[in-house]
This record gives C-alpha cells, structure tokens and sequence, in this order.
DNA sequence: CAGTGGTCTAGACCACGTG
DNA sequence: ACGTGGTCTAGACCACTGC
C-alpha cells in the first residue's frame, strides 16, 4: 500500500531546500496517520500498527514515524504504552474519562455525577451559534439541554449544539438511557473524536430559568463557560454554553 | 568539570535493570540542567551552552543532552532557536511575556494596561497563605495589593504574598517606578523564575471593598482566581487571589 | 519467548542566523 | 564560512507485556 505523496526521498535530495513550504519527513508522516485517524482506519481505543509497520508502510526510518507519532501522543491523539502499541485516544476510558470537566470539589472525593436531560430538538442554527460551528446560516442544529448533578446537588447547566447533518439519530430517549460522558457516547455512536477545546470563562448572574433549575436565588453569581470543541483536522463540532455552581466546586487550572 | 553522579555508564552495564528506581540517562541530564537552572548557573535570556558542549561536559551523546532540552522545552523552561541556541526561558521577552494572565478583551486588540499600587507591607502569615507557601506558621510575608487596569478602566484586583525571606526589599516605592510584568521584576531583582503555576476559578459576589476599587456596584459578580506560582524544584513562590471583572473581558483556556 | 515501545549511540546532512 | 539547532538514518540493547 504505496501511500507515496511524501517529498523526493532520494539520498541527497535537497528536501525543498530553502523552499517557503519546506516540511520535515515526520511532519509529512504525522499528516498521513491523521489522515487514517479521521477517516476511521483505526477507532478509538484500537492499537495502530507497530512502528516498525509504519516505517515499512510509509518507507522511512523507525525513528521518523517515532517523532511522528511522538507529536500525536503530545497532543492527546494517541496513547502509548510500553510493551503494548500505540492506542487511539478514547474519551471511554478511565484514564482520561471526563478529560474536559474542569470542576473539582473544594475539598473531598470527587462526587457521584447524573445527569438530567431537559431537551433535545431539532432547530434552525441562531447565527453566533453557525458561526461558531461553521455552518452555513440557518443549517439544522441539535439542541441539548441538561442539568448535571454531583452528589445529587444540581451544579451545571448545560446548552449545548451539535452539528444536525453529523448527530443524526440523537434523541432525549436514547441520551436518557445513556450514562458516562456525552463525548464517549459521540465517539461510538456518531464516529465523533473530539481532540481539542477552547474556552471563554465568564462570571454572571444567575437569570430566572438557571436559578430555578440549579436551585439557587435568582442573581447568584455563577461561572459561564463557553466551549468550541473540535475533532481531527480543527473542525468544530460542539457549541457548549455552561453554567457552573461554583459555592463547593472551582474550575481548576494549570499554566505551563 | 566532571558532574559524574550518573548511574553505572560501562558498555554493558544493566543501568539499575528491573530496579524499582529505574531512570533513564536523559532524565538525569534534565535533573542535571535542572539544577544548574534553579542554582542560577545560567541566567534567564542567556543562552545555556551548545548540545554539543554539553554532551561532552556529561559524557554522553548528542542525541541524549537534546532529548532532555526537548523535556525543559516542552515545559517551556527552556527555549529553543534554530541557528542560534537554546535561552532560559524569561518573563521579560515579548514573545512570552504576560504568559500567565489569560485575561483577554472579548472583541478588539489587547489593551493598554496599568498598575496601580494599594499596599506593600510586611506581615506574619495567615495559615492558609503559610501553607500554600509552604512555610512555618507565622513567617514573614510580603503583602502586596494593586488594581490592575485596562485602558484606564479598573479590571483586576490582585491580593498577593511572597516569602518574606526571599523578596527582602520589595517596597511600593520601588513597584511604583517598575514598568512591566511582577514576574520579570522577580526575575531581575530576586532571581526567582515562576515556571509554572496552578489556578482555581471561582464566581463570586464583589463585596464593599472590591465594589469600590473596581468601581462596580456590590454584589456584581467577579471571577475569583487563587493563583500558586512554583519556581524550579515545585517550590511554590508566591500566593495570589485576584478578582477580575468581566463584563468585556474573559478567562480564555485551551483544553487538550 | 516474541513483540512492543523506550533508550542510547554515532554519523551524515539540512536549515537558520551571524559574521 | 562557521556554529547552532533540526532532521533522518541504522543499529544495538533495555523494559514491559502477554502468550
């Protein structure tokens, strides 16, 4: 399986040298397996090939597809392990279960989590959310909404829009019989990884509906979190507005 | 200058095989740089000798010195540039000054900012402030309170402690003629690097004081960060709680 | 024991920055 | 022209996992 659209390799060859877009081997490599990665050749969860493979596949060194896939591990794409393969990153696993919930207890176990389903519609795409999604203006979103609760307390309400042509099937019926993480369910059931999120966090007032729904007085001051997740090749693919209780919970942080 | 304290280094020898403590030469290395690092040997901006220097100065090859600068780079320790070396990583470049504030302006350019300084004194530690500091109950502490504004409009207000054995001579004197980062000032004229640090984000309700320094009204909710600063060697070097205002700023935060 | 990733080496050549 | 980091290779050996 000759996938050869890798720059002349041949001994001396000068690489596009001084070229504008001149593109390191590994670089080239790490394209190529994002590539199988998004169009599914190997799920999350699965082992890739061993990089001896890949070398023969891709006819370079070990040590060119080593840094190739060592960039992918960096990035959270892929999970090594020593004496096992190399694994598609998975949001089903233990390990990096709940990878993107930020919000800890101030102090004790991490808490029993549910979740509570409030909608799940079908609507036309508002433009801010279009935008942000990439869609074309007025395209089919679904639209969720839930409470989630730790230790039985309602702390996060979640708005969230998803890409209607992608989520196709999503119903409050199937998520109400679902538990684990909403990301877990969009890698098995809609081919969805996400890979990558930016944030905008915000402290506002609590309005009428949240304050019912979290149980709190109307103005209470509560952490609004704004999330673009994306799937391989940067292509957003989730629109979460949260609000956050934060009396016995913060949003941790770490700056490197 | 033989830094020899390196595991058994003869062709064959098992290093440490199937001991508990098994570390790799790399690993070594980077506790090596690590510790010329935090002992000031080279200063931040400065460049730290060549790959090659170094492989001769530790007896090892080229390959192993890089993969340990690849770690310190990664932490962004260290920063590589083609061509012309590897620096110690500083506050005090454009490039990644203001590296931890993650405040940013919900439309339009990074504003101009500006300090302005409430208090500077030294005072016996609070427990909680010596335990996150991790020092002996009642030590010396630094205090230090300023407002914080973006285009003359009041945003920030900081609540800071430094180790008073370490800042000896920080007065609101000398803070009010510096221009710039604290952290560069830190760097500079205390020769602590903050490397890395862990936030909590909280949304809470401005209370008398923070409502007039901020010139909001009481009980507008503010974002609430408690910032721990380490320097090398995880040693947390300073204390901060900050409330932000962001009515038309946000926390922004990548999730990987 | 075989297969995987992890470490270490040595050497060649390229790209970048500076004289 | 030289020195720096960056890429690529080839090969040896180690550590971990599972059969």
């Amino acid at each position: 399986m000759p996938d050869i659209p890798l720059s002349d390799r041949s001994p001396g060859a000068p690489r596009a040298a001084g070229s504008a877009a001149f593109s390191p081997l590994y670089q080239q490599i790490k394209g190529l397996l994002l590539q199988s990665l998004d169009r599914g050749e190997w799920k999350p969860g699965e082992a890739i090939p061993s990089e001896f493979d890949l070398a023969a596949r891709f006819q370079v060194s070990q040590g060119t597809v080593r840094k190739a896939i060592d960039e992918l591990a960096a990035e959270n794409l892929l999970l090594r392990r020593q004496g096992k393969g190399t694994f598609v990153a998975t949001h089903n696993e233990a390990r990096v279960r709940y990878r993107f919930l930020r919000l800890t207890p101030d102090e004790g176990r991490p808490p029993v989590s549910g979740s509570r389903i409030l909608e799940c519609r079908r609507v036309k795409s508002a433009p801010d959310v279009a935008r942000l999604l990439d869609l074309r203006m007025s395209e089919t979103v679904v639209n969720l909404r839930r409470v989630l609760s730790f230790d039985q307390v309602p702390t996060i309400l979640d708005d969230i829009w998803l890409p209607g042509a992608v989520f196709r099937g999503l119903t409050a019926e199937s998520l109400a019989r679902y538990r684990g993480p909403l990301y877990a369910l969009f890698e098995s059931e809609f081919g969805v990884s996400m890979v990558r999120a930016e944030e905008k966090i915000k402290a506002v007032r609590a309005g009428a509906e949240p304050a019912e729904l979290l149980q709190v007085p109307e103005g209470e001051p509560l952490l609004q979190v704004e999330r673009v997740s994306y799937t391989y090749g940067d292509r957003p693919m989730e629109l979460r507005r949260g609000l956050y209780l934060t009396e016995h919970f913060h949003y941790r942080n770490s700056l490197n």
